[in-house]
DNA sequence: TATTGTTATACTCTATAACTATA
DNA sequence: TATAGTTATAGAGTATAACAATA
């Protein structure tokens, strides 16, 4: 970047010209977006995310998901349990040892996770409307620099410091 | 887009491609980055966005301000508050209207402002570091048109739903 | 003694609504 | 009666740590 690094540059104009800024906004309703639409299947994003990783593999004790995921076992226990409500996953008793429980998809979990992934891939093209292949990969590739320059490995899971973070502004 | 659009294509390997994911992650890491880099001067994101819009124009109404950032007004109080504290700000007695205070930045608060801005610009330079401006400004375009797809307006200020929202995964 | 999962608890953050003082 | 600001309160969400069963 080139731009001008005065420090007193008006701070109100900086939003609209600002990467970090817009990455911010973009971010925090993206996520609110994808948040309503999984809603539609009556999922929350961590719960989504849990179905993935347990079609991944199943079978998984649930404190290995649980760090798959980096959440608390604690938290993971209120999140297992209402999928489990839901009749979407199963917890089993390991094989070998009984303190550890299995995690393992239902078919109704399966269908619903499909739908979900559907709805997810549904949002993409939503969000790269009027974007042609080139374009896409173009700022796929320019995001990925920038995750790179503060260090983020967009291939990694996410790492939720302790806890809510708002778009700056 | 032309991204093939199969329901049943795996979860697993649409994050790295994804550009809803990428925001989304990008998103949360420049909040907390931004956060953590204003903390150096004792500020919260949304005590810099109070401060900047207090500088815009001193001597408005605790309830403008409040309504221009787009938070209640009970968070409003605890947050002049704090600022008050800290001598950044201070609330002084409408001239007629003895129900409202008008704030005010000090030349304490205007310093640190200035500091904030300051920091606020170098993480600009470094989430775009190795861009040239051509570079950075095709970004800024590409993520214009995002905006826009999702009816996103970045010049608005954030419109903070009912709270909290974590990055898709 | 260590580990899996569970429960209990305490904390942070936020918003809603009651309250006061003015108008 | 309405409005600016304040205070009180309750809810959601999270994490920490005590706990039970098993290894």
């Amino acid at each position: 970047m080139t731009r001008p690094a005065e420090a007193d540059e008006p701070a109100s104009e900086a939003a609209a010209q600002s990467v970090g800024y817009a990455l911010s906004q973009l971010g925090f309703e993206t996520s609110r977006r994808f948040a309503d639409l999984e809603a539609t299947v009556a999922l929350e994003p961590r719960e989504f995310a849990l179905l993935r990783a347990v079609a991944e593999r199943q079978g998984q004790s649930q404190q290995a998901v649980a760090e798959h995921l980096r959440i608390p076992t604690s938290t993971m226990v209120a999140v297992v349990d209402g999928l489990e409500e839901q009749g979407l996953i199963e917890r089993r008793l390991h094989a070998s040892d009984r303190r550890t429980r299995t995690l393992h998809l239902t078919s109704k979990g399966s269908k619903i996770l499909a739908k979900a992934v559907s709805l997810a891939w549904g949002f993409e093209r939503e969000v790269c409307a009027g974007f042609d292949e080139s374009e896409r990969s173009r700022l796929l590739g320019l995001l990925g620099r920038v995750a790179d320059n503060i260090g983020l490995d967009l291939d990694a899971l996410p790492d939720r410091g302790s806890g809510r973070r708002r778009p700056h502004a």
